[in-house]
DNA sequence: TTATAAACTGAGAATACTCTCAAAAACCAC
DNA sequence: GTGGTTTTTGAGAGTATTCTCAGTTTATAA
């Protein structure tokens, strides 16, 4: 009998996947994707070094999956907000900001993966791309009510990406949390063309 | 006699070590910092594996000598502007990035190089350091004048990089030059905290 | 022309990494 | 337990990279 699908088994294979993944994030937040080496994973994840290879063709899925993990648990408190389309876009990206960097900030070896994962050259890494559509919408909201002075454009969302990762640089390097949180909201407000006090006063109701 | 400060064999020198700086440039600019080897370089700068070692200690002081080659190419007509301190400060600074962006688009090497600089974990690439200098002086400037709102920290200044870095990609890619300095002098300002229309004018007429 | 020091060469030692594969172990239905 | 399937193992093939060094070439002062 194919027992390809027995729950046990499929249990026991996802156990060892996710060690694997889990292993793959403490040596990514240590050395960074690139540096990171296979035998190095294996080594952290106490599995054979074949065993990976079971598991995923190549660094580059494994690297995928990494993303898929972690965007996986950061998004999901980013979504619910969205439902109170009555407020003020810049009190609601504000606060979606605020969240989004709290969710970051809740594991060191997140917060390293994901500063990490800012670095590339070319394409768009995986974890990013979420991000960027719920970007996309919050501005997009923001200008029909006319509340921006700015278009949306590659030039845009990556200051605000930055913006972001600057961020997140400085909370994973212990400073002040709040203090850094109130900064980055504030800088893309005023990006966005909320004009300077109001940016400040909203980033610290925020 | 020791002819170790002999004019023709120190130029030979001088020369052969250029070659290889230009090389590393090229293979840096394709490549990147990390995957460049110095095999590849030597390769393109046509010199023996060896040759290379003969020159620098290691792959790191190489990496010191091509910051050093571009920064003494871009920050030099970076600093003349700087005398006339009458000025509104905004303006100045405007001018400043338009110079500095207009300076690293010259040689699209050079661009590569300087955006792969941006990429480091951990401590400040050398290309960066001085650029970081004149920003501070720039702000400083301002915010004695009670130009800007907002205080200088690194939050600020990483912020501010990050503008340039994106403005310098858009670059890389062949879009649009001029609207992307203008983009980039328009985010400055307004994180500066000029107000959004104004931010506009200076960006336009710089 | 010749002696000497500087500059260069390229083979190869040392290391490290990715990925394959045949064999072993673990698992499970019966 | 038995037999068949899934999962794991780790040796090792293949490749790439950094750096060393003994020997060769080149340049030049005398």
């Amino acid at each position: 009998m194919n027992t390809f699908l027995n729950n046990k088994n499929k249990n026991k294979k996802l156990q060892t996947r996710l060690e694997i993944i889990d292993a793959a994030i403490k040596v990514i937040a240590k050395l960074g994707r690139d540096t990171a080496s296979i035998l190095e994973i294996t080594k952290v994840a106490k599995v054979a070094n074949g065993t990976f290879y079971y598991h995923f063709k190549n660094k580059d899925k494994l690297l995928d999956a990494v993303g898929e993990k972690i965007i996986s648990e950061i998004t999901a408190s980013y979504e619910i907000e969205w439902k109170s389309a009555k407020e003020d876009p810049a009190i609601l990206f504000a606060n979606a900001t605020k969240t989004n960097l709290i969710n970051c900030s809740q594991d060191p070896l997140w917060l390293a993966v994901i500063i990490d994962s800012f670095h590339t050259r070319g394409k768009v890494p995986p974890i990013l791309r979420g991000y960027n559509k719920s970007l996309v919408a919050h501005i997009e909201f923001g200008l029909s009510k006319k509340r921006y002075d700015t278009k949306i454009d590659d030039n845009l969302l990556a200051n605000m990406q930055s913006i972001n990762r600057n961020a997140l640089i400085m909370i994973s390097e212990s400073k002040n949390i709040k203090k850094t949180i109130q900064q980055a909201i504030e800088a893309k407000l005023r990006i966005l063309g909320i004009n300077p006090k109001e940016a400040r006063k909203i980033s610290i109701s925020a």
